[in-house]
RNA sequence: CGGGGCGUGGCGCAGCCUGGUAGCGCGCACCGUUCGGGUCGGUGAGGUCCCCGGUUCAAAUCCGGGCGCCCCGACCA
């Protein structure tokens, strides 16, 4: 029973004046969200029951694989979160308070913790897994920037779910069953997305995925060829061939006065950038001072980097290379004699390069990698478009996340004590994952995908409303009366109806139409009464579907049927 | 956290430089008009000009401090 005229739906003509993503702007003029505060976002009425929908299909797909909902708190002791480190990994992320009695708090950015708990102390035996538990729930992050509405907020509800098994193998079987439930909810809610290979971070893991809705306003990239998709913080592929010049027999020494860039360089010598060889000093925590050559044109990608390398690898400062390579602007792998390990990026190819010469004002040309000096192979440059994956070119494209699924192993077991006896009787640690998923992102998503200049226009699963009644014309007509007499009888259907009652101009009901985005628009009036037929039209592309009869005897049927056959 | 920008009725903005009783459009209320793409006309309500302090006869306006918000970047198990 939704009037328009009784309903919380204020719609705006104009966008907040600071509002950039499309998302962000047409949620506010639609009327789903309002800010409260950076980051913090009310949802209204209409704003919430699409959010409402997203969390029914996650809720009917995870229930699908066997999950069991429960739900945790948001607030917890601060001690259960240095047991496991992540009171430091959180850092300022955490928000952090006390209570009466001065016991120190936090507020929840993710559950592993506190399921981890339960699950030590309620899980004994082998017989009781695997498991899995999850709920949806607010998470609180303080992001140093929150940005573009509703994507990336302080305050957000998100399905979280975690699986505990006996062993990697439950783990691997538990993490399918989540990929492909995180597969059918994308679908259901009919985004575009790709699940893509996905850094395991800092905290170390044993593998990680992630669904990205690729859109303007997206924060993440994605690399994408066919058959390939990735993160492009873990992306790897095969670069454009460099433009070397004729091979030396030896290394050749030239003069390079003051010419420390790529480009200054390249320009001098009168080759290709990709001819020549960079030298990117790293001290790694075990390694020490590492010197990660790579091609002039490529650059460093600092999670491979830190993923080959250990997270703590950070770039030498002036100083470290001054004393113990050469002069800064001038250092290149030649002539090291073993002082120091030296990376070859998998990027760099055979033949002879231009590189720098560990003497001021002076590089060398005709290098050759394994001649000229020994290295190490390893992957660590950023993807860039152009280059190729099993010969199909790649392209790059900004996504939003909307899901991860993480396989964690004992990283949470050990530091909580969850264990269960095996048949042997001895005690194992648990296997776990962790699986999340955004409403609000889907949502955002949904929006930025579909939307055009007239508003939005939902995927129909996840619409505020199946249908759009619109009455054109004036209170106590025979247009009116015929309007209010469908929607009483759309109420006996399964359909959600939003009933424009108001008294107002055809021009502001339908821009109000366009703007909210239903799928189905229905509108009455005059003209309807006159051709005998009830406008129907599909707000994806504004389509007009076969019209209803004024007469129709079964009008919920008529209106299921049309709206079976939109997006 | 670094850089940039902005705080004036619900929304979008002007006024600030050059101090002198706060304005426009939209929206809102009422009256009339109109009714298949934000009709038109009239009347009206609504503002601590972000906050605190200073200068001045007088501060939205000038000065100092603070707070908030947005955008770019860094950050984002």
């Amino acid at each position: 029973m939704t009037r328009l005229s009784q309903y919380l739906l204020p719609t705006e003509k104009e966008p907040p004046a600071d509002a950039e993503a499309v998302s962000h702007r047409l949620m506010v003029r639609a009327g789903l969200i309002r800010q409260v505060a950076a980051g913090l976002w009310s949802w209204l009425p209409a704003g919430w029951r699409v959010h409402r929908r997203i969390e029914q299909i996650v809720r009917e797909e995870i229930d699908a694989i066997g999950g069991q909902e429960m739900l945790m708190p948001v607030l917890q002791p601060a001690d259960l979160w240095r047991r496991t480190g992540r009171y430091e990994v959180f850092g300022e992320n955490l928000f952090k308070l006390e209570d009466r009695r001065g016991a120190e708090l936090v507020l929840a950015p993710t559950h592993e913790e506190v399921v981890t708990l339960h699950v030590a102390q309620a899980v004994r035996s082998y017989r009781d897994l695997p498991l899995i538990l999850y709920h949806i729930q607010i998470k609180e992050r303080d992001e140093a920037r929150p940005r573009a509405g509703v994507l990336r907020t302080r305050e957000f509800v998100m399905k979280d779910s975690y699986s505990f098994d006996r062993d990697a193998e439950g783990l691997d079987a538990s993490y399918r069953r989540h990929a492909d439930a995180y597969d059918r909810i994308l679908q259901r809610c009919g985004l575009i997305y790709y699940r893509v290979s996905a850094d395991v971070g800092a905290m170390g893991g044993l593998g990680a995925d992630e669904f990205m809705a690729p859109c303007a306003a997206g924060e993440n990239e994605v690399a994408l060829a066919p058959g390939y998709a990735a993160n492009v913080e873990v992306a790897s592929a095969e670069p454009q061939p460099a433009q070397l010049g004729a091979p030396l027999a030896a290394p050749e020494e030239i003069s390079t006065p003051g010419l420390t860039t790529v480009m200054q360089v390249s320009d001098a010598v009168g080759v290709a950038p990709s001819a020549l060889l960079k030298a990117y000093p790293v001290i790694a925590a075990e390694r020490g001072l590492v010197l990660v050559v790579l091609r002039g044109d490529h650059r460093v990608n600092e999670i491979k980097l830190a993923n080959a390398l250990g997270q703590n690898a950070r770039p030498a400062d002036e100083e470290e290379v001054a004393s113990q390579i050469g002069p800064p602007g001038f250092i290149g792998p030649v002539g090291l004699d073993g002082r120091l390990p030296i990376v070859l990026d998998a990027g760099v190819g055979e033949g002879g390069y231009v590189t720098g010469a560990n003497r001021p004002d002076a590089h060398l040309r005709g290098v050759q990698p394994g001649r000229d000096f020994p290295f190490e192979r390893l992957d660590v440059r950023r993807v860039e478009v152009g280059d190729t994956v099993a010969g199909q070119p790649l392209r790059i494209e900004p996504a939003i996340e909307v899901g991860n699924i993480f396989k964690l192993g004992t990283r949470y077991s050990v530091p909580l004590d969850a264990t269960y006896l095996d048949e042997q009787g001895s005690e194992q640690h648990i296997w776990m994952g962790s699986y999340g998923i955004g409403p609000a992102r889907i949502a955002a998503a949904a929006v930025e995908q579909f939307a055009d200049e007239q508003g939005i226009s939902w995927p129909r699963a996840i619409a505020p409303f199946d249908v759009h009644l619109v009455v054109v014309g004036r209170p106590d007509t025979p247009e009116w009366e015929t309007a209010e007499a469908l929607y009483e009888r759309l109420l006996d259907g399964d359909l959600q109806v939003l009933y424009d009652d108001r008294d107002a101009g055809p021009g502001q009901k339908f821009a109000d139409a366009d703007l909210l985005g239903c799928p189905l628009r229905l509108t009455v009036g005059r003209r309807a009464l006159e051709s005998g037929e009830i406008e129907v039209q599909a707000r994806r592309e504004r389509r007009l579907l076969e019209g209803i009869p004024v007469d129709e005897p079964d009008p919920v049927a008529a209106v299921a049927e049309r709206w079976q056959s939109v997006p």
